[in-house]
RNA sequence: GGGCCUGUAGCUCAGUUGGUUAGAGCAGAGCGCUCAUAACGCUUUGGUCGCAGGUUCGAGUCCUGCCGGGCCUACCA
């Protein structure tokens, strides 16, 4: 048996996320990892809150916080609202564990003791003011081609030069805006990735089934110019992962911390040991996950990430990976995606336009959230949220095709015939079709969910709702019911037997709703094998009850409102 | 500047290795049903597939150029 190994990208601390953020990693992963447990296999879901570098530092200096009190209290902030998504992680870890701390100081004395690291001295702005060093981004000043006063260090915004942050005139920190900068030798460690460029060129070649996404990014990289470039991988700043080669102490790197993305990477690792340690279990029960040669042969690693996260999954990690010369599991399949726009631009923290991820579950429960982004997932090209998209797609697919189906079945049977699964009457021609056009879509179905097409699943799962309502609106038990009672109860036994049936195959999108249908129908059910079994489970007598509306309408009114709410500043 | 992605009905998107009259959902129109959240079902109107060339017996699909949108470009993460 096959056994699944699923990371979401880790969101960043310093804040709480856009909708954009989640449809672009957890939810589709979170779809994966629910159907791969729905067919039984062992899943391992992982995700974590990625703690380090300058933003987390500024963003808990700007909260008036301690550093660690600020993503801890972050980090439970975030595990909250992903528990209110229905995110399934098995753990949500922090890159801060102690765990990473030990692992990520072993991958990188593994790496020097192989010859992959350098010492290298470098200059770097520092800002008295502000007490540490700035990374190009936080410096800016006038450019020097175009005269533009904001460019920052890195680039200009305006004419797009790439810039050194020495060419700046009149240099500042964009933290504090003093002036007061100097440039100072220091001393980092670089990543030799370049050795081990034909390693990664000839890995990525044989991912012929991976995204053209995925894998345009890292050929991009591995062949540009003079091609993969060494990388820095520790940074001067206080918080973050001491610079160590496994437990001794590195000379002359007193002070320093590793690079977040050299650690946020080996967290996945180490979240699956805090998962361990959390449930009592020893190293081996994360080790199966993680190491081939302590049974992680029969993994099938599957990472989801947004597209700015591509070029340190596909190069940067597996180069520590591969450079460790040990038997970690490498990454099987990496599936990335595009960007989710708000409204005609993009999600914004600092002009407060866009839905944040606390603002949508206070307006509505998270199912409708997770069914609009996860049939708008980007997975081709950008797409964009609407409110009318967004109450159109709502209204239509969760209210009137399923949540009405769960309704006139239930309640035509309640009246008709009480609230147990009437005896009487046979499945016939028309049940058998509906079984054979199920059996048929079932198949498409699984095929997607397995290729992780996410947005062609849901329309086949629509699909499987609406074949529901087209089966009674022929069928028609409320007229058979005045001539031949008996039919008119085959009909209500075989249309209640689609709802746990639609519950089963609903709940990797929207699990909440799920959970509703079948405790309405009083039953459990199993990832369909046998569409004509599954349609019998419900036997006459069976107990169940009306439940209440599952999904309400959005009005207009209340979508112009939220419209207006979430319009911003600009 | 360079690289990659993208432009198909009013809207959101499918369109396998080029092969007869270009598809789906929503929105619009008409009809039907009345069990249901005025829900459901059936039928139906919308497209010179961004533009211009080219290859081919044949191109939405391949090539070239142009126009528009997006992302990345290695010290934000």
């Amino acid at each position: 048996m096959t056994r699944i190994l699923i990371t979401s990208a880790l969101p960043y601390i310093n804040g709480i996320k856009h909708l954009g953020n989640l449809v672009g990693s957890q939810l589709p992963s979170d779809v994966y990892a629910r159907f791969n447990r729905a067919l039984g296999r062992e899943v391992m879901f992982i995700c974590a809150t990625d703690e380090h570098g300058t933003p987390a530092e500024l963003a808990a200096a700007k909260a008036g916080q301690d550093v660690a009190e600020y993503c801890a209290d972050m980090h439970e902030t975030q595990a909250k609202l992903a528990k209110g998504f229905r995110l399934s992680f098995d753990h949500y870890g922090r890159s801060s564990s102690p765990q990473n701390h030990k692992l990520t100081q072993h991958f990188a004395g593994k790496l020097a003791e192989n010859g992959l690291i350098e010492e290298v001295s470098e200059k770097q702005v520092y800002s008295n003011a502000d007490g540490r060093y700035l990374p190009d981004r936080y410096i800016e000043g006038e450019c020097p081609n175009c005269g533009f006063a904001d460019a920052r260090g890195d680039q200009c915004e305006n004419c797009t030069k790439q810039l050194d942050p020495t060419d700046l005139i009149n240099p500042r920190s964009a933290i504090s805006g003093s002036t007061d900068l100097e440039v100072r030798e220091t001393k980092h460690l670089y990543l030799k990735q370049s050795t081990m460029r034909d390693k990664l060129d000839a890995w990525i070649d044989e991912k012929k089934d991976w995204p053209v996404l995925t894998t345009s990014i890292a050929k991009k990289w591995l062949h540009d110019g003079d091609g993969l470039r060494d990388r820095g991988i520790t940074r001067d700043l206080d918080w973050g992962v001491p610079v160590k080669k496994g437990d001794q102490d590195w000379d002359g790197m007193e002070g320093k911390v590793f690079y977040v993305w050299f650690d946020a990477p080996i967290e996945y690792i180490a979240a699956t040991a805090e998962w361990a340690e959390a449930n009592g279990l020893g190293d081996d029960a994360w080790e199966r996950w993680w190491r081939t040669d302590k049974g992680a042969d029969d993994v099938k690693y599957v990472q989801f990430m947004g597209k700015d996260n591509v070029p340190f999954h596909t190069l940067s990690f597996p180069s520590t990976i591969m450079g460790s010369n040990e038997p970690w599991k490498l990454v099987d399949y990496i599936k990335s995606f595009n960007y989710l726009n708000y409204d005609g631009g993009q999600f914004s923290t600092s002009k407060g336009r866009g839905v944040f991820m606390n603002q949508a579950l206070d307006i509505l429960p998270s199912d409708y959230w997770r069914w609009w982004l996860l049939t708008h997932v980007p997975e081709s090209s950008d797409s964009e949220f609407t409110w009318d998209n967004f109450q159109q797609t709502v209204n239509k697919d969760l209210a009137d095709v399923l949540g009405n189906f769960v309704s006139r079945v239930t309640k035509f049977c309640r009246a008709k015939f009480g609230e147990e699964v009437p005896a009487g009457g046979s499945y016939d021609d028309a049940e058998n079709a509906v079984i054979a056009e199920i059996n048929k879509r079932l198949e498409t179905y699984n095929t997607h969910m397995e290729a992780m097409d996410i947005r062609k699943a849901t329309s086949e799962l629509r699909a499987i709702w609406v074949a529901g309502n087209e089966y009674l609106q022929s069928a028609e038990p409320w007229a058979k019911f005045k001539t031949d009672p008996e039919a008119a109860a085959g009909i209500v036994r075989f249309a209640l037997n689609l709802i746990p049936l639609y519950a089963v195959l609903s709940e990797p999108f929207i699990p909440d709703a799920a959970d509703t249908m079948l405790n309405a129908m009083n039953t459990k059910a199993d990832w369909p094998t046998d569409v004509a079994a599954a349609l019998n489970s419900l036997e006459a007598g069976h107990a169940f009850t009306v439940p209440d509306v599952m999904f309400a309408k959005i009005s207009d009114d209340a979508r112009d409102e939220m419209e207006q709410q979430f319009a911003g500043q600009s």
